[in-house]
DNA sequence: CTGAAAGCGCTTACAG
DNA sequence: CTGAAAGCGCTTACAG
């Protein structure tokens, strides 16, 4: 292994100088010592040691980023990991990933491992619903700064204004002048998004001065997709049908699509409107739905930013940062046209085929 | 921050005993005092520095993952970073990732630094196409232990076998009696996949004795959405049409199903059969395609196996490992059924709807 | 069963 | 402009 001390042999100066002119220092140094040393230490392959580095120093230059195993609780969309990287790069910072397998977190030895021997200058935990209190406990016993990503709290999170976002849907709608709009979501996650995004819905019906409409299974539980067909089809058989729908995600959309246009004959974009939720626009399903768009990147980048912040105050709350989704106009959604008018006059909503 | 050093003065013992009991040694001592240094390190928050230990030992105890900034480069499945997670969790390893833009590549200032200053004992590179020839020199100069995934390689690789996943999606269609089996591949892309998976088609074309029909862009360049529904159309109306296709990727996959079911009237699964190649069975489209799945978790922990085994002894090349494809069947593909024969007495292929 | 001592590779005041 | 020396936190032969 190439060491500052071999360099400064071959260079015939002393360790010192060579750290000097390779670090921060290079401009008190003589030219000539300075090509000797880059010269010696291009020839050897020098690798300097960040482990040495960082003990000196007191700080890693890597961040941590906590994961689930379980994917559904703690994915992490890819513009999000770019703006987690790209804020990290700026500031000459590595990233340390780890998933925790969620069994092992109620197990009281487990955590600490991991947690403890990680070293690490932060966290940046992305570990959505249900975090276990334990692990909550240690990361404030050993006083790790940590910034939690998508999870809803007073201080030092970052996440989307989901509420916003179910107003938002919702306002699009009416402002395309439906009236019977309906909030859907077939998959009982538990993640506050669920939650905020209907209440978002109820709040922008209740302003219009309209009833709302609710489907959302029973228990909470997820229902597959043959019984998510069935059921858009259901209501959407009723006489005085929605008209529009905001529908919670893709995974509850796209049933309504199928159900809509395979079963009933309607022409989503023209006899039903849909909006949705998802990290990006995507036809996958045949037609580009309107969709309201997360802000992944921001997501990323506000996260390091306040991790930043963290490691340099890690006593100091930092107040949550609530990031503002975008609506982002697929094929899915029309002006309402009552069911008398002629279907010819109506516009014709673009379609990706 | 809490050293080992401290533990010792609460303890009462020197910090080699410390060391000792925490580590693998403690069963050399009496356990009254295992007990005291067990206490002390509790309350006290006790967290060993990843740095000093990783600086006495030669280990980081950490392995990088290297990505492109470009997506399609180095997309990297949610299974695969599983595989590659479990394995390095048995050895305790930690996993950094790094994102490298493709223009700094070239750069000559800029890899160096990143891959040199970037502590681990070994490299995962995932940069599946034009890898650029500067980074692979770097490595070797550098002499870091790397294994490359999903790079057709002869050596340090581990790579999905896609030119028998091409024959056994033939094979699959041959099997249930299609004869005129196209190859369709509208995407474009410059990964050996999209080579390999179409000679394997070629190849079992041949051994069967029929005459192969190659559809993909002429150019090599991507084609739209549009495009590629109305190609799809195109192909499909001629008399003599395929009755199944190995469709390239999803994105392949996906308009030749709209155009066969929204354009022609064709029901895949009946009149047409289609295998296409995922990461998994999916079903967004309206229909679970039938489709060849990457092995994506045994991807990553056969490339954790050979990355250790690279650690362990840096300069001895290791054959590159070629993981087999499994089919998974969905709705899309059925027996070959003569047009003349009574439709009504096929065979129903389930739907999911 | 326990501890004194050396050293991993680097940086940083400080002295010259 | 350059270098001797101390020390970051840990582990590991070695001695007792």
């Amino acid at each position: 292994m190439i060491t500052v001390e071999k360099i400064a042999e071959v260079a015939g100066v002393s360790p010192a100088t060579v750290s000097h002119v390779l670090g921060r220092r290079s401009h008190l140094y003589r030219p000539e010592t300075r090509q000797r040393i880059a010269q010696a230490a291009q020839a050897l392959g020098y690798r300097p040691s960040a482990s040495a580095r960082a003990m000196r120093s007191g700080r890693t230059g890597a961040v941590g980023l906590l994961l689930s195993t379980e994917p559904h609780r703690s994915s992490l969309f890819e513009n999000e990991l770019m703006g987690i990287y790209d804020g990290l790069a700026e500031r000459d910072l590595r990233l340390t990933v780890a998933r925790l397998p969620d069994e092992k977190l109620t197990n009281e030895g487990f955590v600490p491992k991991i947690l403890r021997e990680w070293s690490s200058d932060g966290l940046l935990i992305n570990y959505n619903a249900m975090i276990p209190q334990a692990m909550v406990d240690l990361i404030e016993q050993y006083n790790i700064p940590s910034i939690w990503m998508n999870s809803k709290r007073p201080t030092d999170a970052v996440y989307p204004d989901e509420f916003a976002a179910g107003r938002q849907a919702t306002e699009h709608l009416l402002s395309l002048g439906h009236r019977r709009i309906a909030w859907a979501n077939y998959s009982g996650g538990e993640h506050f998004s669920a939650s905020d995004r209907r209440d978002g819905y109820l709040d922008a019906m209740q302003q219009a001065g309209l009833s709302p409409q609710v489907i959302e299974s029973e228990t909470g539980a997820k229902i597959d997709r043959a019984e998510r067909i069935a059921l858009s089809r259901q209501w959407m058989e009723a006489s005085d049908r929605p008209t529009a729908v905001v529908a919670y995600a893709k995974s509850t959309a796209v049933p309504i699509l199928l159900a809509a246009e395979a079963k009933l004959g309607l022409r989503v974009g023209r006899d039903l409107s849909i909006v949705t939720y998802d990290n990006r626009l995507s036809d996958e399903s045949g037609m580009a739905l309107d969709t309201i768009i997360m802000p992944e990147y921001d997501l990323g980048r506000a996260a390091v930013e306040m991790l930043i912040q963290k490691i340099e105050a890690p006593r100091e709350p930092i107040p949550s940062r609530c990031l503002p989704l975008s609506l982002e106009r697929g094929a899915s959604s029309s002006k309402f046209m009552p069911p008398d008018v002629c279907p010819g006059g109506s516009l014709e909503p673009k379609r990706t085929f």
